[in-house]
DNA sequence: AATGAATGAGCGTTCATTCAT
DNA sequence: GATGAATGAACGCTCATTCAT
C-alpha cells in the first residue's frame, strides 16, 4: 500500500517482482484517476469508474491504497511532486536572474499544462472557478498544501537570495513568491480559455516581463 | 422561492410582513451556507448541516429554494454581485490611474476577505487551489461565470482605456486583467497565513506597486 | 369533523349557520378530491393540491377531517353511498324480475359513470388495472368493503327472494350477487375504453341478457 | 440487471455460476415483492421492506433492478406472463367449446389464486376494487396493459371463432371477453371470503354454467 | 374559524468499503 | 493477489401534519 510509509519490522522483504507489479498497478490506477477526473470531472470519479479505466477490479484498488482519500491524496501529491521536480532545478541554476525566472516559469507552465485535465478542477480555470467544490474530495487539500508550502518556501528563499544580490528589489519575499505562483497559474488559466493561445515561449516572456517591470508605461518615471 | 423571478400576474401581492419573513429566512439560510462552506468546506455542506446552522428544519429550505443547486447558485451569485458592486465604481472613477487601481484593489481585497471562507473553495485562493472540489457543486459554475465574465470584461475594458491614454503600457488586456485578479487573490492568501498581516492599506500599496513596476530593482534599466 | 360520529355529550349544539358552513366546506373539499384524483390520478392528490382546488388553506382541511386517510375514506364512502342509494330502491320494486334487474343495472351503470374519474383509479379500467396500487391510499379499502358488503348483502337477499319465487333458478345467491356486480363493473370498464360506447340502454340490455341467458346459442338445448 | 436486455457484444459471457446467482437473487427479490404487496398492500412495498423480506440489503436490489419502477414492472410482467402461459393453450385446444371454456376458466382461477395477494391490488378483485391505489405505482400500468391487451385480444378471437362456428351466440366479443374475465375474477373474491370454499372443479362448473346459460330458470322461455 | 410557514420522518437512490471465493 | 457481489450509511427531497397568528 502506497501510503504505508514505515513497513512493519516483521514484514518480509518484498520480492523484486512483487515490487514491480505494485509499481505497475499503482501507476495504472493513478493514471486512471488523472484520466477520469480530467475527462469527466470529480463527479464521475467513483471508484467503479476508476477501476474500470485502470482495468482492475474495484477491490484491487484497496490492495494498493488505504481508501479513496488515500488514492486522491497520492494522485495530487504525484502531480505536485512533478511540478516541484521540474521547477526546483532552475532555482539553483547559475544563469542570470531573468533567465532563471524564465526557466522556472517555463517549467511551471509546462507541467501545469500536462496535467491540465486533472488540475482543471483543483486549480480551476477562469470558466470553472466556481465549479470546483464538491464534497467528496476535501481530503485533497492538506496534502497539496503541504507540497505547495515546500515549493513556495523554496521560491521564497530563491527570491531572498536574488534580492540580497541586488538582482531584484528588496521586498516581502513571501508575498512575492505567492505573487509569482499566482501569476503563472493565472496565465495558464487564461491559456486554457483561449482557442489559439500564444506559444509557450511568448507566454513566458509576457509573464516574466510583467513580473519584472509591471504594467506602467516603459521608460516612465515611477509614480 | 428565491429563484422564482416573474410572479404570475394574477398572484396577490405578498404582504409586507410575509416579504420581510422571506427576506429574513433567505438571508439566514444563505449565511448558513457561507458559514458552513467557509468553516468546513463544501463537503460538509449537506442540507442537514446547513439547516442546523441556519436554525431551521431541512424542509424549510425548500420553501425558499427549489433545491440544493438553486441554493448554492443563489449564494454564489450573491457573493459575486457584492464583489462587482464594490469593484466596478472604481473603474468609472475620474481619479488618476494609480488611484483607481488602488481603489479597485482595495475594494477587491476587502470583499474577498469578507467572504474568504466561502470563496476559498469556489474562487480558490492559491494555497487552496488544489484542495477544492468534488463533483457536487458543478452547477454553481454557470451562474458565477456569467458574473465573473462581466467583471473581467469590465476590468479588461478599463485596462484597454488606460493603455489608450498612455497610463499603462499597451499589452494583452485579457492577460493583464487575469494577472491583476490573481495578484489580489494571492495577497488574500498570504494574509490568511500570517499571524499579524499588514494593514489593508499597506497591502494594497505593495500589490499596486508590484503590478505597476514589477520586481526589478528600482531605477535599473530594463533587460 | 365529519368522521366524529357521536358528538361528546357536553358539546353545545352547533348553530344552524355553523352546520351549514361545515356542510359547504366538506362538500367543497370532497369535490376537490374527486376532481383532482379524477383528472390527475392519486399521485397528484396531495393535500396541497386538494386544498388549492377546494379554495381553502391546507390547514382548513384538518378542521373537517381528522387526517388525509379520513378524507379519502369519507370520499370513497360518499361515492359508494350514492351507488347504494340509486341501486337499492330497485330491489324493493314490484316490477317483473327482468325489469327490476334492468333498473338496478342501469342505476349502477349510471352512477359509476358519474364518478368514473375517481373510480377509474380505485375501480380500474381494463387498461389501468395494474396501475392502481400506490402506497398512500391503502386506507380506502376497509371503508369501501364495508359499504360494498352491505350492498352485496342486499343484492344477495334480492336474488334469494327471486329464486324462491321461481323468477330465476336456484343457485348460490352469494356467488350470483358477486357475479352481477362484476358483470356491471366489467361493462363500465369496457365502456370507458371505447371511443363511441353504445347508449346506456343498449349496454344494459346486453348485460341483462347475458346475465339471464348466458352466451350459449339461443334456443339450443343445454349441454 | 434484469431489464438490461441486449448485452453489449463485447461483454464476456457471464459464467454459469454467476447467472445462477443472478437468477436466484432476482427470484428472491421478486418473491419478496409479491409477498409484501400481497400481505400488506402496495403501501408497505418500500424498498427497505422488500429488501428485508428478501433477506438482502437495500443496495442489493439495485444490482439487479434499475430502480423501484423497474422492479415493480418486472414483477407485474412476470405474473401476467404466468397467467397467459396457463390460459392460452386452452384457446387453441380441439375440445368442445364447453370443455375449452372450462379449461380456460380453471387455468385462470388457479393462477389467480396463486398470486391473489399481489393481483388483489393490481388486478383488483371486485371486493377490493375501491381499495387500491395510490400513485406510486403508476408505472406498472403500461407493461401490464401490453400483456393484458394481448390476452384479451386472444380471448376475443377465441370467442369470435366460437360464434362463427355456432358454438355460442353471436354478440359483442369484446364485451363478452371482459365479462368472462370479470366472472372469473369475481369468483376468486367470493372464494376468499368463504371459510370452506367449494372445490375448484365445482367452482368452475358454476361459473361455466352461468356464463353459458345465465341465471334464468332452466327450461324457461327467453324474455 | 382559518391560515400557511414550519416541521421532520421517511422515501428512493448512490457509492465507498468489505470479504468470501 | 485479485475479484465483484453485497452492504448500509448517508444523501437530497417530499409531503402529511402541527400550531402560532
Amino acid at each position: 500500500m502506497v501510503s504505508r510509509r514505515p513497513s512493519p519490522p516483521t514484514a518480509r522483504r518484498r520480492s523484486a517482482k512483487t515490487a514491480l507489479i505494485e509499481e505497475f498497478r499503482v501507476r495504472a490506477i493513478r493514471e486512471a484517476v488523472l484520466d477520469v477526473v480530467g475527462r469527466e470531472g470529480p463527479a464521475a470519479a467513483t471508484l467503479q469508474r476508476i477501476a474500470d479505466r485502470a482495468g482492475v477490479a474495484k477491490g484491487t484498488i484497496y490492495l494498493y491504497f488505504k481508501d479513496r482519500d488515500d488514492l486522491l491524496r497520492h494522485t495530487a501529491r504525484f502531480v505536485m511532486d512533478e511540478v516541484r521536480a521540474r521547477v526546483e532545478p532552475w532555482m539553483a541554476s547559475q544563469a542570470t536572474f531573468a533567465e532563471r525566472l524564465r526557466g522556472l516559469v517555463t517549467a511551471g507552465l509546462t507541467v501545469l499544462e500536462e496535467h491540465r485535465g486533472f488540475l482543471r478542477f483543483y486549480l480551476p480555470l477562469p470558466q470553472d472557478r466556481l465549479a470546483g467544490g464538491g464534497a467528496r474530495d476535501a481530503v485533497v487539500r492538506p496534502s497539496v498544501l503541504e507540497r505547495q508550502d515546500t515549493l513556495r518556501g523554496a521560491l521564497k528563499e530563491f527570491l531572498a537570495r536574488a534580492a540580497r544580490r541586488g538582482e531584484i528589489r528588496r521586498t516581502d519575499a513571501n508575498r512575492l513568491a505567492q505573487f509569482i505562483v499566482d501569476g503563472v497559474t493565472g496565465a495558464i488559466v487564461t491559456r486554457l480559455s483561449e482557442a489559439r493561445p500564444p506559444a509557450i515561449a511568448a507566454e513566458v516572456d509576457w509573464i516574466v516581463d510583467m513580473l519584472l517591470h509591471g504594467m506602467s508605461p516603459r521608460g516612465r518615471s515611477r509614480s
